[in-house]
DNA sequence: TTGGACTTACGATAGTTTTAGTATTAAAGC
DNA sequence: GCTTTAATACTAAAACTATCGTAAGTCCAA
């Protein structure tokens, strides 16, 4: 009998790169992945095969045949992941308050008016669209 | 002479739980932060200590001696902590555009009105402060 | 002055993460 | 048919995390 895992729902540091860049492909294959990944560092062929296996068993990816090799595809969208990891920051680090989460963001002097504008943008364009609908 | 890690920039799930209550309280000794630590999960003393020890070689803490025991203080600001969370949440995973990360603030259904509301007038505050339009 | 009561230091252990070598299997080509 | 190639499976080691027990030192009171 195969334990099951208990699967955290977050990637680590390592699955989080893995993952961008099956999202930003679509997926493909270990070789496809690899060659992808060792634009920013190289690494061998079983150290990537062996973390996307993992990332399949936590739930991450899926994983099909075809031709001899394993297509891997991302099981989870990016847009939800982006909605956990922010909801995660935002309940251990701004006391459950988005608010308190973009202040920090728009007090930060590397932010540019013009990300604040854009940001602004889509804040009416949430809030115009619920009362005029 | 203490040897200075310099680790990682960031705390583990378990030391953000710690530095939580620091930044709370704004420290104190093993004992005191425990006390608080335990409201809501059971810990041993040692693990605690052990914990905090981690933190200080890491360059989370600093330590001072009152009495016998150990007094344990914040050496780095939650709102710096929180900006430093924010940027690396922005830069792993919304391609640097920190308006990408409100858009999925924005649309998270659980976010209120209000807090839209909120956010934007945090906007406008820092907007019109700096071209005083 | 000695034995609790506390304290920090040290180290052990179990689990996870990251990386990669070796074994095995399957296809492809000669 | 046999060999080369290329893929996954298996295994493992090193680093890090989380937890806690024991050792050793210090203060105080009986």
């Amino acid at each position: 009998m195969v334990r099951q895992k208990k699967k955290s729902e977050f990637l680590t540091e390592v699955e989080l790169e893995f993952m961008s860049v099956v999202w930003e492909t679509g997926g493909g294959t270990v070789r496809d992945i690899l060659a992808e990944l060792n634009k920013a560092q190289e690494r061998a062929y079983t150290s990537v095969a062996t973390v996307l296996k993992i990332m399949e068993q936590k739930g991450f990816l899926t994983s099909e045949r075809q031709e001899r090799s394993l297509v891997y595809r991302p099981s989870i969208r990016k847009v939800d992941y982006q909605k956990t990891s922010l909801r995660n920051l935002s309940s251990k680090l701004f006391n459950d308050t988005p608010a308190a989460l973009v202040a920090r963001l728009v007090e930060d002097e590397d932010v540019t008016n013009e990300m604040l504008e854009e940001i602004k943008a889509l804040l009416d364009e949430r809030l115009g669209e619920e009362n005029g609908s």
